[in-house]
DNA sequence: CGATGTACTGACATCGGTGTCATGACATCG
DNA sequence: CGATGTCATGACACCGATGTCAGTACATCG
């Protein structure tokens, strides 16, 4: 493998002045500059960035840890896309700055992700980005001396910098576009209790009564979620024998309306002439493809990644750091025909 | 940041001493050890690879070209999925032969990868891996002295060792299992022609016909692939119109799969009871939400990254290159409630 | 015309590890 | 008992870049 020397020599100039063409930070003469890029491409020659990375100090390298990547255990299992498009936006404004993703992951064990920090230490990265799988409260520990760390999808109590998706407000507007439609009986089948989301999600549907002077019937509000589904038939059941049954359901994820649909339609019940269905993430691949197309609403993960890798670069940079933290990212109503006016 | 001279000092050794602890590459006293160890975590420190590599030229990165993180243009969308699980093999072999895994995407855009590949050059990987979108043919065009490649999801025409889902195997198998469970007529509903996958499949699907002594009808199998669903229509009235129409219909993936399900129950036509259907991917979130339960066929994506990992650790050790190339990896059938027996 | 500034270039030290070789202290062997 | 081997350790050079400093040639200024 061919070395600056051996450009200098071909080029019959110092290594130095060859250092100067590849990082263009001192002016070079005309004839010499296009000696040393001939005698570069002709070498084939390829900078260290080892060497590079020890006179300097700069590796340009950021890691990354995710469970995105193994978080997936079987095939077509949508668990892990969050990470995923979160990754997606972290890459996509590191490619623009030019620095390079080292992606460690968790492969499902956070036992692991003390080695994977050690590892990014050792590689002298300039920064560190944590993902979480879902909405979380984590705890990601930093030896002082370690890279800036930014947290992406969850948060600690010890203040670390992190970027989180606004459920609260995705769910107020949704419910409140339900609102606005006509529906005055919302009923909501959530997620798991034991998920920050849930919590902030109903926080979402209360404001959104609240802004148009509405009261929330408790009955409505029924946790449903479970990975084999089986929750769902009789919280359904629950919902269709009040005496004043909803005339829309909001569901907690895309997957839980696509039952929902089903459930309906074995009892008779037309989606949406008899009830609206909404759903929760905008998972395309469902929605979209629905019969009716699904309304939903879309957690902004890759913002939420483009955000946290901006939130990296300014501490880098050693920006002041702003008081908004931790940053909510909102996201839009995708609103298809699974909702009728009333 | 601590060095390994700070570290040599503090325990009162030589630095060299503290280089045979680290890499247990030479036998060093207990004591010593011991005070070595002590001043390692008392320090805080942590050696720099960039150094380590200057000397002995050993990276421990291992390069992975993709477009799985932004393949995915938008939400929900399972376009970049296989790559994903490709992906994820990958870095499971590489966890555990200790080196990291540094991903640059291409955004989509082929142009990027000599650049890509010019700054894992720079890191001085040991190894690269091309991970394409899907099965398809492609030219990744690597310098001499470049580290060693292998392609995954895609082949070359000059020999690049590669990775290939098995995709004519794994239709044989389950069209061989649709032929055992009595179905004489078989419709096939398939992707896009363009796709190198189309052609094998069909090929699968004649292979097991003629395993079963039985001959193909030519109209049963209609190219119905589109991103807006459209083409399904017509090509379900066709199969539906013939003199003898299919006891089952095989889609080239599981969301025509669910489209199909639609449709049928548009018409009146139950499935399984009057038409049985099956799906290709085991796209769980689909196969396993929908009602009746998809029978599929899974392309093992995952075991296919670990197999390219290994087939690169190979070459890297310099092990004799196996004949076997390419390296084709078949599938299961995954045996659901959407099809029934003659 | 001498002083000053700017463009261009090279010599040399240095970053933090590891490979090579040398050395002293013991243990083992014939 | 001397020869040989093994254990444990250190001295030193070196990997391939870049930061610092200095020097030359030429243009510009007062």
């Amino acid at each position: 493998m061919a070395t600056i020397y051996d450009v200098a020599k071909a080029a019959g100039v110092s290594p130095k002045t060859v250092s100067r063409v590849l990082n263009d930070d001192a002016p070079v003469g005309r004839t010499t500059r296009e000696a040393v890029q001939d005698a570069i491409s002709r070498l084939g020659y390829v900078p260290s960035n080892a060497a590079r990375v020890m006179r300097s100090n700069r590796s340009g390298l950021i890691g990354l840890i995710t469970g995105a990547i193994s978080n997936t255990p079987e095939a077509g299992d949508p668990k892990g896309l969050p990470e995923l498009y979160i990754v997606q936006g972290v890459q996509e404004i590191f490619a623009e700055e030019a620095k390079t993703l080292m992606i460690s992951d968790t492969g499902g064990r956070s036992d692991r992700v003390p080695a994977l920090v050690s590892t990014f230490r050792q590689h002298r990265v300039e920064g560190l980005i944590y993902v979480a799988d879902y909405h979380r409260q984590t705890r990601f520990e930093v030896r002082p001396g370690g890279p800036p760390v930014v947290l992406a999808n969850c948060y600690d109590t010890i203040g670390t910098p992190s970027v989180l998706p606004d459920d609260r407000s995705c769910q107020r507007s949704l419910v409140a576009r339900l609102i606005e439609a006509g529906h005055r009986r919302i009923g909501y089948l959530t997620l798991g209790n034991y998920m920050d989301a849930t919590g902030l999600r109903i926080e979402g549907y209360r404001d959104a009564h609240a802004d148009a002077g509405l009261s929330v019937d408790p009955d409505l509000i029924l946790e449903a979620y479970r990975e084999d589904h089986t929750p769902m038939t009789s919280a359904l059941n629950r919902l269709l024998e009040l005496p004043e049954p909803p005339s829309v359901i909001c569901c907690g994820n895309d997957e839980m309306a696509m039952r929902l649909y089903g459930l309906l339609r074995t009892r008779g019940v037309e989606v949406p002439e008899e009830i609206s269905v909404a759903g929760f993430d905008n998972y395309r691949a469902i929605a979209e493809t629905l019969f009716p197309p699904l309304t939903t609403v879309e957690l902004p993960y890759r913002e939420l990644g483009r955000r946290a890798a901006r939130r990296l670069l300014g501490i880098i940079a050693k920006d002041p750091p702003g008081t908004d933290d931790p940053v909510r990212i909102p996201g839009p109503v995708v609103w298809r025909s699974s909702v009728t006016a009333r």
